[in-house]
DNA sequence: CATTTTGAATATTGTAACATAAATCAAGTT
DNA sequence: AACTTGATTTATGTTACAATATTCAAAATG
């Protein structure tokens, strides 16, 4: 069988696969890296598409707090002092960053699989469980006995947890899997000091 | 002048620059990233040696706090309902995150140049100026009139300040830069929702 | 005729290869 | 003795390449 040809397939336009139709959905480029950074780059980029193991503690959110003042001021040229008495409205922490005071809890966030997002090892995220979770959203769930902190989008009643990066593929949520939605993430707070 | 040679050079053992002599001081490696990426990445990697450029907004610490409750409870198996009662300690986020509450001031911080260092576009950071800057602090100060955030490290009476990895090289500051520190990085703060 | 299988076409993606630049040293030059 | 120069070696950005993945419609199957 030195000339049995035409099997299958063949030239036709519109084959072969879509553009941007990677992990990345789009173009990409080849850089050099410092060896010691390639870990980091690469969690930052891909991010982890399963569900983030990670420790949690639980911390109740204050009972009551009291607005205090805020001083704020744009700068641009110099760097106004401190003593500036340009107020213009009142900041307190937990007024700022706390909507439903009953309904609010901390979790402290242990790992570093949450980088993509900004979130820390040992940050304190702000959980708003009053909050109806809407697309878009980052929550706090619990798939399959694991927590993650993800970006929510539902799609046709289906839920589905994206990475920082919505290009990336999500985890689709079907009725095998146990998920749970405790709350939306309304803040973060880290300490250096 | 078919063969007049012999002008200068030639082999010898020492020659070449030396290992590990590039920018970054470790080898390096090629990898793909996608292209929107690039920037940041390389803002991460490089992370700017000069003084990074941003804007900021000033704002005055809160007045006076109160101490509220706080519940924390560890977990590792099973989530605790937000209204259990594991009350461990109080926790208020404004007495979590100030000291020294007369000293102490808020930045806000625009534009991503300290990703690195986990400080995203539009958080919040606590400045306190109270607190003498020690080696190892995350500082802000001011270089020609550029504000940073850096980690602060003194050799022998230099200041330098560091990017977030100590591997790249520091800024030393030398007499004829202006150069102020204004204060101890000691948290920061960001609000998704 | 409907469904499945198959291979060509096209894109992605990690790695290797290459070209240019930078750094270093000692021989040659002045 | 100091400077110049070119060979040597490494760094670094870009291109090339190989292997994989994806998509389509022709061919095969029933």
């Amino acid at each position: 069988m030195i000339k049995n040809k035409k099997q299958h397939g063949g030239l036709r336009s519109g084959a072969g696969r879509r553009l941007n139709s990677g992990i990345y959905g789009e173009p990409t480029k080849v850089i050099r890296v410092p060896k010691s950074k390639v870990f980091d780059i690469k969690k930052y980029i891909i991010h982890s598409q399963a569900a983030n193991v990670f420790n949690i503690t639980k911390i109740k959110p204050s009972l009551s707090y009291q607005p205090l003042n805020l001083f704020e001021h744009k700068v641009s040229a110099g760097f106004p002092s401190p003593a500036d008495d340009h107020v213009e409205k009142k900041l307190d922490l937990n007024e700022y960053l706390i909507k439903q005071k009953e309904a609010t809890f901390f979790v402290r966030i242990k790992g570093d699989s949450m980088i993509g997002i900004g979130i820390h090892d040992n940050d304190i995220v702000i959980v708003d469980k009053s909050q109806k979770a809407i697309t878009g959203d980052i929550v706090l769930a619990s798939i399959d006995g694991d927590f993650t902190v993800k970006l929510l989008s539902n799609n046709k009643s289906k839920y589905r947890l994206l990475a920082a990066n919505e290009k990336y593929k999500p985890i689709e949520i079907n009725k095998s899997m146990q998920f749970e939605i405790w709350g939306v993430i309304t803040g973060s707070i880290r300490k250096f000091k």
